[in-house]
DNA sequence: GTTACTGTACCGTCCGGACGGTATTGTCAA
DNA sequence: TTGACAATACCGTCCGGACGGTACAGTAAC
């Protein structure tokens, strides 16, 4: 896992949206904090612009990449992508929330585009390969919706709740009732 | 329904940051879509911080107001809040998407405690009110994923599944299966 | 000699915020 | 009913600073 300045320069300026509000990001600042210059910095991005569409894009990339290696873990029969993705959203809650993608949206919500794009895709891959669409559906919009609490920083949930609603969803994929 | 100058600013900000993206608001282009000057807008709000603020406090109590009114016209009764939250939802699909909270949260994440407060209380409640609280967390979690895909702009779903998934949630809250 | 930078020096723009001033309205005692 | 004062609701201007972006000279490794 070799990190070029490429990906020290998206992990800094992920980590700097963090720290100081999605919209307060800076080129300077994530120049110095990617420990480069300026001019760097715009030589790998040439605009803000195009370094907060990559920072998206690899979110994304990361975020498909996991998705199918549980998929495969999970055997590819049906169902075993809604559990995937259960199981995923619980790895995911180790990991920062993207705050990356907030500053995309900050700055210009059509940047949020392909994100647009990457989730009605799983979506029809979710109700494709589920027993239950319905089923499926609720369970994507629930995932979503813990996602986006996370993601503005107003999580709310305790650890139990977490556990009782994934339990919940799990079941709900599970059983034919 | 009389609108001060204040409530001009404040719808002003809101729609202003849905043109120009959430993390480009500037005082001087508020005032000029509200029609007020700069020392008008500074004279309501002494701040942007304060502006912000006032913009998600609005939106709270408008939101805890409607969701009130629609509880009574559901009887008070058991899951009687449940339905009405969704109700609201329902309604809510009409209105333009709160992007004054996100303008918020790109300046200051810290912004949002009243929200993450609120949504607490009203977690509480719903849970309170309901028959099954792990389904009313489930429907509750739908519907905040429902929302916050309104929110970035990137709503992928069909008017079909939206109201399949609504249909479903119902179910959910009504039938003791 | 091309790639991958560093460092510095700028430019034009925009922004938040402070400030001084003004017109209108209301209040209340003399 | 008038004069004194104060609160409300603005206007217009100014400034220090930050920002995005450009330009360019240099350098060190491959």
């Amino acid at each position: 896992m070799k990190k070029g300045m490429r990906g020290k320069i998206l992990s800094a300026a992920a980590a700097l949206a963090r720290d100081i509000g999605p919209g307060n990001l800076s080129l300077d600042a994530v120049a110095s904090r990617a420990g480069v210059s300026k001019g760097g910095l715009l030589y790998h991005f040439p605009s803000k612009s195009k370094l907060l569409q990559a920072l998206v894009e690899q979110h994304l990339s990361e975020f498909d990449a996991a998705l199918n290696e549980k998929e495969k873990a999970h055997g590819g029969g049906s169902n075993s992508l809604v559990a995937a993705y259960l199981d995923l959203f619980v790895a995911e809650q180790a990991l920062p929330p993207p705050t990356g993608v907030l500053a995309a949206l900050a700055e210009n919500p059509e940047l949020l585009v392909p994100v647009s794009r990457f989730k009605r895709r799983l979506l029809d891959r979710l109700k494709a390969n589920a027993k239950d669409e319905n089923r499926a559906l609720a369970v994507f919009l629930a995932l979503e919706g813990m996602r986006s609490l996370r993601l503005f920083e107003t999580d709310i949930l305790t650890p139990a709740e977490r556990e009782a609603v994934l339990g919940f969803l799990a079941m709900l994929t599970a059983d034919p009732g």
